[in-house]
RNA sequence: GUCCCCGUCGUCUAGAGGCCUAGGACAGUGGCUUUUCAAGCCACCAACACGGGUUCGAAUCCCGUCGGGGACGCCA
């Protein structure tokens, strides 16, 4: 019972959860998965300006979406505040603390940690590392106006939280010698810890804002899956040691360990993050699928009310494969929802202009007017004997077609725009653009 | 400045003395396929920072150099 693993995230709640911290909670998850132990949220909430409400709300609200879901209620570090303080009293008895007015002009008293010794301890990732005495120095624990510094706090909740790993960021590990030595002093064993190493930029500095989405929320705002935000971020620093990749959340559960986890910084690669949301996407379940894109066109205003199953069923497929993100949804389906704006320019004089591509519309409303039973069969069906029986290519009959429908040569695979575009609004198109196009003509 | 950490293809990595003429993935390039655009398939490009050791043998061990990063608050 004792040997139960238990971790945990600890953010401060500033509003949204960068991608270090992010690979962080996600390390400590699959860590705490993998040993059959506990995963913890605790919410370093002590700073009152940037802590409010809404901040703690959206947290909760990405720990959810990203499935990082944590074993007991979350601890709220600002209510252990008396306890943090008895800490502190009792390390002053003890004499492993003092008190004293040093650095701070006239502020009075804090309680000061004696750090005058040598200090070692052994990371699961970077190995055996040692702080001499003169490389330390004694610091503050408990601020003269009484709050605890983040040190205190830090030591103290593990312990009440019965913390057995510390993972986190390798930014702290200079904190660990001071860590340490608290645990000790306050009568606990200190947790074992494993630092990762930090995602940097181009540059190998720390990812900033500057250099672009750095927070889950943007992200999710740019139409990520958090499955594949969770797999490429599980990737970083850690490999399973093999060559696999894409792998389910069972699949890095099973493989994770801390020992395999890399000491050197790792860049984010954006790309790479592209091409698992596109192969995540490949794969999803047509109905989470569906719900995901109709939330898509509900967010963009268009009115999905008459679109039903066989429609979607229609779409999903050819759609998939075109999809490195769900905002490439939108702008793909437009054109099922209201015609082209515009023309364009370059694709009419091509398809148009300089074919006879407009006697080639002319003969496919003609066609398609004909066609009694309308779906992508036997539209598209139609629209290859067209071609057939004038000795067309197919794309000489449907460039033109596309340039009519979508206002561009690019769309959809023909019979399943026809489909979907339906045969009134096909044929109307045809005429429209027939129109303008012979106006513009020369 | 002091202390600490890190260094394999452009990027993420495999590699724990011989299996390495260094493997995989993303990106890039070329081809195939194709109903445009994608996707898919195939191929190609491309790395052990440098210099010394140790060893029969080093990407792997040791030392040094160079390069990069981090920490040095009554912030977290």
């Amino acid at each position: 019972m004792a040997d139960v693993v238990r971790v945990r995230f600890a953010p401060s709640p500033t509003g949204d959860i960068h991608i270090g911290n992010l690979r962080a909670a996600i390390h400590n998850f699959l860590f705490a998965r993998h040993e059959g132990g506990k995963f913890l949220l605790r919410i370093e909430d002590t700073d009152k300006e940037r802590n409010t409400p809404q901040a703690i709300a959206s947290l909760l609200d990405y720990m959810a979406w990203m499935g990082l879901d944590f074993d007991e209620p979350p601890v709220y570090q600002s209510k252990s505040l008396a306890m943090h303080q008895e800490a502190a009293e009792r390390l002053l008895k003890s004499g492993h603390a003092y008190r004293s007015t040093k650095g701070a002009e006239g502020k009075g008293e804090a309680v000061v940690f004696r750090l005058n010794f040598d200090v070692s301890y052994t990371d699961i990732v970077k190995g055996p590392l040692t702080k001499s005495a003169a490389d330390l120095k004694d610091f503050v624990i408990l601020r003269s106006d009484g709050t605890p510094t983040f040190h205190l706090a830090n030591v103290v909740d593990d312990i009440a939280m019965g913390i057995t790993h510390v993972i986190r960021g390798d930014d702290h590990v200079e904190n660990t010698f001071k860590h340490v030595p608290l645990f000790r002093a306050l009568g606990a064993e200190p947790p074992k810890y494993a630092h990762l190493p930090q995602i940097v930029n181009d540059k190998g500095k720390p990812l900033s804002k500057r250099d672009g989405d750095v927070n889950v929320g943007e992200f999710r705002a740019k139409g990520y899956l958090p499955d594949a935000l969770f797999n490429a971020l599980a990737l970083c620093g850690w490999s399973p040691g093999d060559d696999r990749e894409m792998m389910t959340r069972e699949e890095m559960i099973a493989a994770f360990s801390l020992e395999r986890v890399r000491p050197s910084p790792a860049r984010f690669d954006y790309r790479k993050l592209e091409w698992f949301n596109s192969q995540y996407i490949a794969r999803m379940p047509a109905g989470k699928l569906r719900e995901l894109l109709e939330g898509e066109l509900a967010a963009a205003g268009l009115d999905t009310s008459g679109r039903d199953a066989r429609w979607w069923d229609a779409l999903l497929d050819p759609v998939r494969p075109r999809l490195k993100t769900l905002k490439d949804f939108v702008p793909l389906v437009r054109t099922f929802f209201e015609p082209p704006e515009t023309y364009d320019p370059k694709d009419v004089r091509k398809h148009l202009d300089e074919g006879n591509g407009r006697r080639v519309l002319e003969g496919l409303a003609a066609v398609f007017g004909a066609v009694a039973d309308w779906t992508a069969q036997s539209a598209g069906t139609a629209l290859q004997k067209y071609a057939e029986e004038k000795g067309l290519k197919f794309g000489d009959a449907a460039q033109p077609l596309r340039v009519a429908l979508n206002g561009r040569a690019v769309s959809l695979p023909m019979d399943v725009t026809l489909f979907l575009m339906g045969k009134d609004e096909v044929l109307a198109r045809i005429r429209r653009c027939l129109q303008r196009a012979g106006a513009a003509g020369t």
